[in-house]
DNA sequence: AAAATGACGGTGT
DNA sequence: TACACCGCCATTT
């Protein structure tokens, strides 16, 4: 039916490959709105397909992670992305090497 | 139609 | 690095 922004951001965080992470924004601009970082957050925790919709491999532009509504939150959000694969640094994921921005 | 919400991003201190 | 403030956008009520 419409696809709605909302449902772009599904696509392409589906697309997210595993052991990579992509930033709200990223996915935002690839949704057609550089700028709408915070609606892509939004359609996130709306989301509840789980593993259908890996929201887990998405991350702050920082690498921070932020928020998580499956499991125990961040935490759970942590230990999946680290057993993806993703490196992390203290308590934010390694862009410098998990950085998806090339999946399309 | 207007206001409120939210898992952001960038900049300044 | 951490915290605070502002600006941006899409969706829902």
């Amino acid at each position: 039916m419409n696809k709605s922004f909302r449902d772009k951001v599904y696509e392409i965080t589906k697309q997210i490959p595993k052991g990579k992470v992509a930033t709200y924004g990223q996915i935002a601009a690839m949704a057609g709105s550089p700028r709408a970082a915070r609606a892509v957050g939004m359609f996130m925790k709306l989301n509840t397909d789980a593993p259908n919709t890996p929201c887990h491999r998405v991350v702050a532009a920082d690498g921070k992670l932020t928020g998580y509504s499956a499991g125990a939150g961040l935490k759970t959000k942590r230990e999946i992305l680290e057993k993806e694969g993703v490196s992390f640094v203290g308590d934010r994921v390694n862009m410098k090497s998990s950085a998806s921005i090339f999946f399309q």
